[in-house]
RNA sequence: GUGGAUGUAGCUUAGUUGGUUAAAGCGCCGGUUUGUGGCACCGGAGACCGUGGGUUCAAGUCCCAUCUUCCACCCCA
């Protein structure tokens, strides 16, 4: 195949057979976050690169060797996002969102690209919906976007997810809990893998979650995180703690979770799935209280999260959860000719107008042709027209699933339809019952 | 970026120790006396065997390179 024929490497189209799960699945995202006060905003797909150097961290591997990154024609180093927090907050501050009735709370679907070697779950342009909660220190808040995450995965239809939490402290405390890190891992150095004693360096913390069972059996008598927290940030974890509890919510707080984002401070969460390999995190997120200030705002607290929807999507196959099913036509009309056909036309003119999902021949195909074509595409019911039904006037409607013919007049088809329509919702509704 | 696997029609596959026009099922299109689908039967279109080199009289079958997809690592959603 030549490149014309083929999609760049690691990104994805997403098929009609299969659009219809997106929008069910994006539609009850926005839905939920408006529900919990959170208003949609979209931001450029491309930002100047000082944006995520910025926020994400010059020394993190997004950065240093993920991004899109290029030259414009007017000489401008331009980035095409790998995530979506950095520009949501250039936004908030360059429209003033920050200086607001805070909170504000926004919420955002798009794609993001990054320069990786994709395997299930991991391409280069993947798409995230997210939310941002701008102007609170409050663990309510923390508890709130949690909660709003949980809510959306559930009511999708995500039947085993489990949700795990940590707090990485401010970077008072973590200075002192890196010292101790350090510490000890210095004396276990002649057993830890390569990019270990590498991490060992830059950061610390990454040992912890590093899968080499050598360095993780290491990693398990490692002090931990929690122990070195500051009085104000012990506190306002176990407040988190108290209003998961409180809202209904069961996690677990798993010490060794660390996000490879710099702007991260004290709570930090994941929803991992046991069920589509090793790309296993749906959802990650946490607060990033330094951020706003760091990137040239005010020193306003902030936290939010990220979601990886073809990651749910894989949850969502693997687990066979019921999505609803594509809409299907509520009429198809076969016409027999020439005249035939534009009278058609006419026809699904009227009834779409009525809001019939209605469908007629395009490829000028015989009558059976057209018969076997309403049944693929799962028609409700069918009509036929030709010369005899164009001049009495009158038409033979077809339920597909069981045959039954009913007689109606071609003057008043909306009308006409639209009872059989309503006749057959009742005796579905009968039968359910 | 590292390591390992994969690649034949839209899909799922067959293709024997390299040998004449590369098979099948599903799907697609059409037909079975010309105005009614789902079943059956018949027919048709559709593959430079991922791509590029090489070995050979001869390669889908052997060798090399490259690309894609998949798995693990790194990292992350």
């Amino acid at each position: 195949m030549s490149e014309i024929n083929r999609a760049v490497k690691g990104t994805n189209d997403i098929l009609p057979s299969d659009s219809h799960n997106w929008q069910f699945v994006e539609g009850k995202m926005l839905e939920i976050a408006k529900l919990y006060g959170f208003n949609e905003i979209r931001v450029p797909v491309f930002e100047h690169t000082e944006v995520f150097l910025r926020s994400v961290g010059d020394t993190t591997d997004v950065v240093q060797k993920e991004m899109y990154t290029f030259d414009d024609k007017g000489g401008r180093s331009i980035t095409l996002r790998p995530e979506l927090t950095a520009g949501v907050i250039r936004s908030a501050i360059e429209n003033g969102l920050v200086n607001a009735a805070l909170p504000v709370k926004v919420c955002y679907i798009g794609g993001c690209y990054r320069y990786e070697k994709p395997q299930a779950g991991r391409l280069r342009e993947f798409h995230q919906f997210g939310v941002e909660c701008i102007g609170s220190a409050e663990p309510s808040a923390d508890a709130e976007v949690i909660a709003l995450a949980g809510q959306v995965l559930a009511d999708i239809g995500v039947k085993k997810i489990s949700l795990e939490i940590n707090s990485i402290g401010c970077p008072e405390c973590r200075k002192a809990y890196h010292a101790a890190l350090k510490e000890y891992f210095a004396s276990n150095k002649d057993k830890l893998c390569g990019t270990c004693l590498d991490r060992l360096e830059r950061n610390p913390m990454r040992i912890l979650d590093c899968k080499s069972p050598v360095c993780s059996g290491i990693a398990a008598g490692a002090p931990v995180v929690l122990d070195y927290l500051c009085d104000d940030c012990k506190a306002h974890f176990e407040s988190v703690k108290e209003y998961l509890k409180a809202m209904g919510i069961s996690y677990t707080v798993n010490p060794h979770i660390v996000r490879g984002l710099d702007y991260y401070t004290r709570t930090v969460f994941e929803f991992v799935s046991g069920d589509i390999g090793a790309q296993s995190t749906v959802c990650g997120g946490g607060r990033y209280d330094g951020l706003i200030a760091q990137m040239g705002g005010p020193q306003v607290p902030s936290l939010g999260f990220g979601m990886g929807i073809e990651r749910l999507m894989l949850v969502l196959k693997s687990q066979n959860a019921e999505l609803p099913k594509a809409q299907k036509p509520d009429l198809y009309i076969a016409p027999l000719d020439r005249s035939a056909r534009l009278k058609a036309a006419e026809l699904c003119a009227k009834l779409r107008a009525e809001g019939y999902k209605t469908e007629t021949d395009l490829c000028a195909r015989g009558l059976k042709a057209q018969m076997k074509f309403a049944d693929k595409i799962g028609a409700k019911f069918s009509l036929v027209l030709g010369e005899d039904e164009i001049t009495l006037k009158k038409a033979k409607i077809k339920n597909m699933l069981d045959g039954e013919i009913t007689e109606i007049n071609l003057d008043k088809i909306e009308e006409d339809f639209g009872e059989i329509i309503r006749e057959q919702i009742f005796k579905n509704i009968a039968e359910v019952i």
